[in-house]
DNA sequence: CGTGCGCGTCATATTAGTGTAACAATATTG
DNA sequence: CAATATTGTTACACTAATATGACGCGCACG
């Protein structure tokens, strides 16, 4: 599991990327850049950054109708943002918020207080149900000791099964067809078969044990779902 | 699926259109081709496909500014694009993303990786519509878990009674002849005798049971209706 | 440079869901 | 009430969808 943040970095201006991203590099994060909406998009959804700085003001989608694209679609609304915006626009700040960041920073700004920031929300957004362990009749997984446990008893599973279950887990009864488990479970940029879902749903179930294998259910014609409620 | 999406295939090689028309056909969508800029153009506004291959390089106008060409008018704006390139240009993916491109493959490429990645653009461009659950006289449909329930206890329905029940509960209190419900739940392009149809509501009344049978009601000589009211 | 493990794909088995036809029941018409 | 039109029911062959087991490949680790 690796600790290292991606941080994706949305500014038309490429010194102001650059400055941004030497400063977080230097302060261990890993960085991507993008200049414009668009391509800010594909690379959300090909690299899965852990959070996003947003430039208020750019050409084309504007920094806020970009963090309101991305809160109303599942696959990035929980997506940490971070808004960027000139001195002086005090009203924006409201306006930011509204559309869904989660700290709004004006500048200039320092480095410091930029990743100082940043550390803040990564600490207050990553927690939230990501490291917290989940539980469900007698089934627990724990993302931090990366550990899955039948009442107490330790379970084993592959890496793919691991974010399968911690996926379905953290949302329950919920239909997903195959696709968007690849999407959500594989990453934006695989390109795997359908089917190949099928199997580690399989594996998945197998591994549970009949005590817990109830949990993982089939929605002909649709996908699967995770419930602790029977059909 | 219900509707085939159409996709527009743009490239000045015929053979290259061909071949991919055939993958892209064999996997279920509908094609359209364009050998340059300005028949892809009028091939857009004609037969609104639901997203556009495009070659990088091609005499005339160029992949990029043909894409950026779509970007700029609102009614192309939100086209989904891949862009399709020779290999070993890496700077131009780069530039493919900042014209628009929603994604971008390199040939040569797999027939599979093909389609894998159109089908990953299509899914996350297509909006899903917000889906509430539905509920009348405690029979409550819920479409994100896909699951139907009265009073709270689950009841087992095929696909095709479950399309059918959520159209009938949104839309109430009106009568469908067989054919329309046809078109509506099965789907426009199918050819089924109309007296399936009687089957389907047959199937769908005894898993509703005796407590709710009674909102599947026959109009005769026209057909049937949904609805809370007694006739 | 083997070796083992996890992963993706296939081929095959299994099961669930569909559409049709045939017959029963019920309404409609005159 | 008879004759006819329409809908209800059931059984069944057929298809589509999912489950399962096996295989080979690539990669991390020794």
């Amino acid at each position: 599991m690796s600790s290292t943040k991606k941080v994706l970095i949305v500014d038309d201006e490429a010194p102001i990327r650059e400055m941004i991203a030497v400063a977080l590099e230097m302060a261990g994060y890993e960085c991507l850049e993008a200049e414009n909406a668009n391509q800010a998009h594909a690379l959300i959804v090909d690299s899965k950054p852990d959070m996003v700085l947003l430039d208020w003001m750019m050409p084309g989608t504007s920094g806020v109708d970009f963090a309101r694209r991305l809160r109303k679609d599942e696959l990035t609304a929980d997506m940490p943002i971070i808004m960027l915006t000139a001195k002086g626009e005090e009203e924006n700040k409201i306006k930011g918020l509204e559309s869904g960041a989660d700290d709004f920073i004006t500048k200039p700004f320092s480095p410091r207080e930029l990743v100082a920031r940043l550390k803040a929300v990564l600490r207050r957004t990553t927690p939230k149900g990501v490291e917290e362990p989940v539980s469900v009749d007698g089934l627990t997984l724990d993302p931090i000791s990366h550990r899955v446990t039948a009442e107490g008893a330790p379970i084993e599973l592959g890496p793919t099964e691991f974010r399968l279950l911690q996926f379905f887990m953290t949302h329950q009864d919920r239909a997903y067809s195959r696709g968007q488990l690849l999407d959500m479970v594989w990453g934006g940029n695989v390109y795997v078969e359908e089917r190949t879902v099928d199997v580690h749903i399989r594996r998945l179930r197998k591994a549970l044990g009949e005590r817990h294998d109830y949990l993982v259910q089939t929605v002909r014609g649709t996908g699967y779902r995770f419930s602790a409620n029977v059909a």
